[in-house]
DNA sequence: TCCTCATAGTGAGTCACGCTCACTATCGTA
DNA sequence: TACGATAGTGAGCGTGACTCACTATGAGGA
């Protein structure tokens, strides 16, 4: 099993280097689009967690992010100055706030969603797709080998 | 051309998700292995730069990892700190300093080497050779198209 | 009822990293 | 020599992550 293979360790690098490159250019790439829009990587962050959970106390959006209470405050407090989010009074607890989209909030995160459908259709409407299909298969081993190596999706 | 296909548009967009789910998760574990060493991600990536262009002034590194000279300074403070680097005087120019690798600092950036040459077998070392193969050839699609779109990459 | 413990959120303080602006020291050249 | 360009840093700002201590409120039990 231990058994050396320079070739095949020289290959896994190489392909492990392309999606580690992929990985950076994405990165940047989209961090450059969000700060056309007012936003930066943390808060577009937590908007897209609260559209998935919808509106909710400030400790439910530090457990689906992962990150202290503490950091969703300072969040929350960025995203009410430019007008994406509001904080509401609870009804049900007079401690805790609903973090609310305002109408721009709405439309910000509507239209990231809109961006990254076209950019999907940039990167994949012009490849053939037998080899849409290879590069499909090929990430959806490397994330099973992920779960079985215990690295969990942030989701 | 501009003519809708909804159900390309769906299998792009889950494309697209796989890729920046594989993104995120990557990110994650390297930043989780890089604190164990003691290190930053900014001062991995400065130490990985200046194992790419060799000893130089702290001006080269900062136009190679396209940040401030200031910022530069900051993180070559960290370095020198926690002993990964030095500040030699320049032969040269007395204005500049020359930032080498101490001992531990080569010795981190090998044992950076190893640990994503392993992470490597760990990924493809069972993934069936024509799957890799796809993979490989929708990874350098993705890239081909993403160079066409005017994206470079940082290297 | 009242006391206690748990919970939601924030103030204060720390650290990493990115930036700009102003400054010193040095280089190179006219 | 004198002047403009260059290398690096001090000062200060903004974002975003953390912990710890604190207030206000909720929820039960004695």
């Amino acid at each position: 099993m231990s058994v050396t293979h320079y070739e095949d360790d020289a290959r896994f690098a190489a392909a492990l280097d392309r999606i580690l490159l992929l990985t950076v250019m994405l990165n940047d790439d989209m961090n450059r689009g969000l700060a056309a829009d007012g936003l930066t990587p943390s808060r577009t962050s937590l908007l897209w967690t609260l559209r998935r959970i919808g509106p909710c106390p400030q400790k439910a959006i530090a457990a689906a992010m992962k990150i202290s209470p503490r950091t969703v405050t300072g969040l929350v407090d960025g995203l009410v100055a430019t007008g994406f989010v509001t904080r509401e009074p609870s009804p049900a607890d007079r401690r805790a706030v609903l973090v609310t989209f305002t109408g721009k909030g709405t439309a910000a995160v509507d239209s990231l969603i809109e961006q990254q459908r076209e950019f999907g259709r940039q990167l994949f409407a012009t490849m053939p797709p037998e080899r849409l299909a290879g590069l499909e298969a090929g990430l959806d081993d490397v994330l099973a080998t992920l779960h079985a190596l215990g690295l969990r999706s942030p989701f």
